[in-house]
DNA sequence: AATGAATGAGCATTCATTCAT
DNA sequence: GATGAATGAATGCTCATTCAT
């Protein structure tokens, strides 16, 4: 059942963030989501497909939370910085163990257009936020690919040395962060 | 000799960029070096410390290409630039297939004292401009790493996705980015 | 199943009496007890788990091999006797290779409390033998672990030297072997 | 050199004694010697090689250990008590580690006739001792070999399991069990 | 559909032995 | 003679995958 499916991909992400890449075996997923070994291959072509479907999954998760409490009518720069803050957040929270990136990004993907317009379409308000600001003349000309990674990769960057306490990062550095990101991609 | 531990050291590289962290196996690079498997334990304790001193080799390579071309009596602009060129065009270069990140930041590294002094002193010119420009009142007073993040991340990031082809960068999109990240840093 | 189990403590006690302890590689016992390598595993924890529990095994059949045909309103001396040449006897058969000691007694053994008194309790008979025997004043006033090195372990011993041809030794003087060390543990 | 022979027997029979058969590596032996590997090759044909010479030379020490203080004109009771507690005492000692035998019966052994008779003249006081018994009347008539297993083989029985603490046997029954292995040979 | 025992190729690592110096 | 770096087959063990039930 599907019950099955989200039980293995559960259980596969928790193990990914416990054990890291190397310590997954099909077994332990097994044990970890109860079921027998040979059903996850039920519900999975193989190991690499498991990891495919865990990526998309989770960049599902991803997308959702990076533009939660964001609304067209929202000024942009409101929009801005409660993306910002999402993409911090998330590196917190228990329900996403594995945005602590690294193993997230490192998780084998597809390189499909298939796979590049789903992604295209789950950041769709990111996309919609970097349109406006140019449509406008408040962002600088260029593609959104740039933008993002000038103002919104820096979020993800910091957040992951920060949890993983490469340095520390307080409110006062962050918000000061956010203006900078922001000082990134508008005109002066 | 001296000779066998580089060829080691550059098949690990070479594998390691091709394969992935996993895939790779002790014997693929004994074969890739041209030596027997057995001869990699005389110079590497295990698989661990093969990597280890690896991410240390590469680091160090990396430092090097950061900061060429790089003297304290140019103006802090044409010093940022040049950085953020040269990590640009590492990425492009075949000897330093790991730069193309991901794989690189993700190998295991040690985390003692000495490990972060011996990098912090692998990049003391990214330190002195950043000093040198809060001192000046050009920068924002930020901490180092941050300002790392905000202004030389991007160009790492932006050279991995032009050279793994999910997008284009061209010439003036790219001059466009230094410039923005220029203007993340400094003072508005 | 249960059979494979045994299949691989049969061809490990095999091999072991052929090859002795080295030489005794893992996937030998695979192979001569036609299973996979891995399967071994999924009886047995490591390679010293199996030599364990093959230690237990012989031992068990062992213990029922030398008081066997052993009743408690025998004579002593029939008892004795029976026993004595049970162990002789032992030597000779295909069904426990491993006897011809040695290689058995150097098998690695657990040390608890707990697997000494299992062999307590295996070798039960042997010890009421030695407690009658002191309590009718007829055997010297020894401990029992002593008796039993002065009057059974030379059967082992013999028994081993005549099946190994180092020298032979014909049925008269065998008996007198008995007497002698019946002659060993009884009052004078 | 000579020097060098000797030197690679005792590291061996020394981390034989410690690491045991399996742990002993030939390149563990070189480094306790203080020679090269390479070098172990001159004077011993290959790792068996090694061990067959480790045996000659641990016989040799044990055949004058047996028979050390012991001369002809003693009388055959005295001679036999003072071999008893030579082999007795052996096990105590730490100039000859392997003696707790186990390890020392174990080691692999060439069976040829030379070796044979090797063995024979190095125990010649021994069987002169049961000869002279067996000439006057005071032995039983059974081969020297049954003899020996039945009087002397339980010293060194004893001996191991009292030193490797399987149980402890004081002054009082040691001197119980010299005279039951007399018993054991002696006419009744 | 689901199981989990069985598989066997693959892994990191060791070590007896060789041989150029 | 002596060295010790180099070898590469062999080891104990793991784990993705299959398949009879």
């Amino acid at each position: 059942m599907n019950d099955k499916k989200t039980r293995i991909l559960k259980a596969t992400e928790k193990l990914l963030a416990i054990y890291g890449f190397h310590g997954l075996s099909m077994q332990m997923v097994a044990k970890e989501a109860g079921v027998a070994a040979g059903t996850i291959y039920r519900y999975f072509e193989d190991k690499d497909d498991l990891l495919h479907q865990l990526y998309d999954h989770i960049l599902n998760h991803v997308a959702n939370k990076v533009t939660q409490n964001v609304s067209d009518d929202m000024p942009l720069k409101d929009r801005f910085r409660t993306m910002w803050l999402n993409i911090w957040n998330m590196a917190n929270q228990e329900d996403a163990p594995l945005i602590n990136r690294g193993q997230f990004e490192n998780l084998p993907r597809r390189n499909g257009t298939e796979q590049r317009q789903m992604e295209q379409k789950l950041f769709a308000k990111v996309n919609q936020l970097f349109d406006e600001g140019k449509a406008s003349g408040l962002f600088k000309q260029l593609d959104n690919e740039i933008l993002s990674v000038l103002s919104l990769e820096p979020s993800a960057c910091l957040a992951r040395k920060h949890i993983n306490g490469v340095f520390r990062v307080d409110e006062t550095s962050r918000e000061a962060a956010i203006d900078a990101c922001w000082d990134a991609i508008t005109q002066h």
